[in-house]
DNA sequence: CTCCTGACTATTGCATGCACTTTACTGTTC
DNA sequence: GAACAGTAAAGTGCATGCAATAGTCAGGAG
């Protein structure tokens, strides 16, 4: 069931595999004996990893007091969407400049994987989609051709790493993210960098308003500081005391 | 003669200070058993501050061969200066809601230091400045009372930890980054994120000019992939090749 | 003279063991 | 019954030792 060992992938992929799955909910301590007994090896790579994820800031490391899952409030993961707005449309600008053909073949690839496996249909397998959809837009970042936009989008990506790809999302939310993957491949083909630029940001605002709702007013008088977020059944990521 | 000791700061504030301070230049090579020897620690506590460096991109990590210092090329180092303005101008319209008094008076305190060890005068001193920025930087990161944005400014910032600030700058470029920073404690005093935001995207471009020249125009029938680079005495940043 | 092959050296990757900190529990005292 | 102290258990922090891999150099064949 679970993969009993690491297979020659890094252990930090693997921790990130569980937290993605849910095994560890944000939250949740990570005790190193115990994820090296459940990966099969000592706890001295397992530490590397967790130092490694908590620079990545997908864990909370607290000295002598061990790692746990982040847990991120509406507000941060408000922050998590503007950044990846930011910062993506920015992957995707450079891009358009720096995308090899094959590259471009395997992003066209992967965007319909997603379509196959998010829209209603036969194919339809909703668990299937983060794998493709972290494939897609962590070689986008590739693509610009700079290690420094990689690695921001790569931080980014994984910081929400709890956040599972279109579960919560209503169907128009889902289609409109369908065709933007494809939209922005198309982009990238025109070698038109603000057209992926302004694609990107149109898909992540999609993404935000799917998963916590319209975004507050700032001069209303109610809910002036407390985002909504409604639409997405997420348990509420409430952060606990520190 | 170097701090012979660890001093209850973590392993990678240490080596981070190494490469500050030039001991080890962008390419060089970081063996683990050297840094221990230096840090008086056993290469456990190494390896683990090497790979959140490496995570932080400070430091390169090539599986079984070690982790070298990054060496960012001129185009890399503008995606570093685009990233940071996008960044940490979403930091400061952050700080501004959210920064608390006692951050206010320490920024302000911050930017009357960088002024007079920055501009000429008794008091200057370059070497002493690094460390005011990157407090300030830091400071005003937090201040946006996000740990998604502090992580991402983090990053960038030490990801440049190689460049030196106000290095080769010329006078009046220093008197435009010292008169930014005050501007910038003066916007979030007004609570003012978009004037906050603004100066800090004035603050990155002139830092970027100062280091890297004018920038290149796409279509100059000169010059055309390689932006300049006069105006900074830095060795010349190539990229070893992988 | 060049290229290939082999062993040797240096360095990384990982497992294990011990010391110290934190936490939880239990027994005692007010 | 509640609060506190003392102790035991659990878990992190670090040092050390061994196995495995990459880099280097010497020797020999073409």
């Amino acid at each position: 069931m679970t993969t009993t060992s690491t297979e020659r992938g890094s252990v930090a992929d693997a921790i990130r595999a569980l937290v993605v799955t849910r095994e560890f909910q944000p939250g949740d301590r990570l005790a190193e004996a115990d994820l090296a007994a459940r990966l099969d090896v000592s706890r001295t790579p397992v530490r590397e990893a967790l130092r490694q994820l908590a620079a990545d800031g997908m864990v909370e490391h607290v000295p002598n007091k061990g790692a746990r899952v982040v847990a991120l409030s509406p507000a941060e993961l408000e922050h998590v969407f503007e950044l990846r707005a930011r910062v993506e449309g920015t992957a995707a600008s450079a891009a358009a400049v720096g995308a090899t053909g094959a590259e471009l073949d395997r992003l066209d690839e992967l965007a319909e994987e997603i379509a196959r496996h998010g829209l209603p249909g036969p194919d339809q397998a909703l668990d299937r989609v983060y794998g493709c959809n972290a494939d897609f837009h962590l070689l986008l970042a590739e693509s610009s051709r700079s290690s420094v936009i990689a690695a921001s989008v790569r931080q980014l990506f994984h910081t929400a790493a709890t956040v599972r790809t279109y579960q919560g999302f209503d169907e128009a939310s889902v289609r409109r993210s369908v065709a933007h993957h494809r939209e922005i491949v198309a982009a990238l083909r025109a070698r038109d960098g603000e057209w992926a630029r302004s694609t990107m940001h149109s898909h992540l605002a999609n993404a935000r308003a799917a998963l916590l709702g319209p975004r507050p007013v700032a001069h209303s008088h109610d809910t002036v500081d407390a985002p909504r977020d409604d639409g997405a059944d997420d348990p509420a990521p409430t952060r606990p005391p520190s």
